[in-house]
DNA sequence: ATTTATAATCGTAATATTGCAATATAGAGA
DNA sequence: TCTCTATATTGCAATATTACGATTATAAAT
């Protein structure tokens, strides 16, 4: 127990709830919607731009990137992250339509 | 530990995490799915359905209430859960927006 | 009244997530 | 090289989530 039974879902489902997953914890809300602000950035600026410890940042950045909303690149010693724009658009793309298609007609 | 630190973020982010994080379990999406194309949408054919236990179907139709995505109504010695068609649209406007603002400026 | 059907709640075990300190790694500059 | 800075990883404690059996509550049917 404790463990989400995926093997019952399809997976469409599956992705989709990932993606609603990674996206529902506000420290990686705030660090796209920071890294979209910024032309710079980096971790340490997310730390004390969010205030939570660096470890727990890079925790949440890998999570984003787990699911290829966050591209990092290296960039000297720091590293440089910004959006996947093409994953972005077609994670909006799939939600509209998981929202478009999912509509009531009941009772 | 163990705990969002939700006071060091906008309620705007809290709430929005919140929405995604019910979102994010494929039960969840599943259930919604199922209710948008039945006409009666009941908590046993859900069980039988989605293959999950009466008391887990239960547990997650309390989430998906807890922010209003649906509606349940007694009917008899039955349940009659819909879609909450405002607080649906509402939500996939504020995804949208979110989506929208947030693009990549970055590097 | 008793039984049956439906769904909510309780209690609990297994597992996952969150957050942080400590440590590891790697590049930049003295 | 040695040190400093930036980030990743590890290990761990606290808490949350998932799932289910058992129980409870309610209403319909007999």
């Amino acid at each position: 127990m404790g463990t989400t039974k995926a093997q019952i879902f399809s997976e469409r489902q599956n992705e989709l709830a990932i993606a609603f997953k990674v996206l529902g914890h506000p420290a990686r809300v705030a660090i796209l919607e920071y890294v979209s602000r910024q032309n710079a950035c980096i971790c340490n600026d997310l730390v004390e731009e969010i205030g939570l410890a660096q470890a727990t940042i890079s925790q949440h950045l890998k999570e984003l990137k787990s699911i290829g909303l966050l591209n990092g690149e290296v960039e000297g010693k720091r590293m440089c992250y910004d959006i996947n724009l093409e994953k972005w658009a077609k994670l909006q793309k799939e939600l509209n339509t998981f929202f478009n298609t999912t509509t009531s007609n009941c009772c």
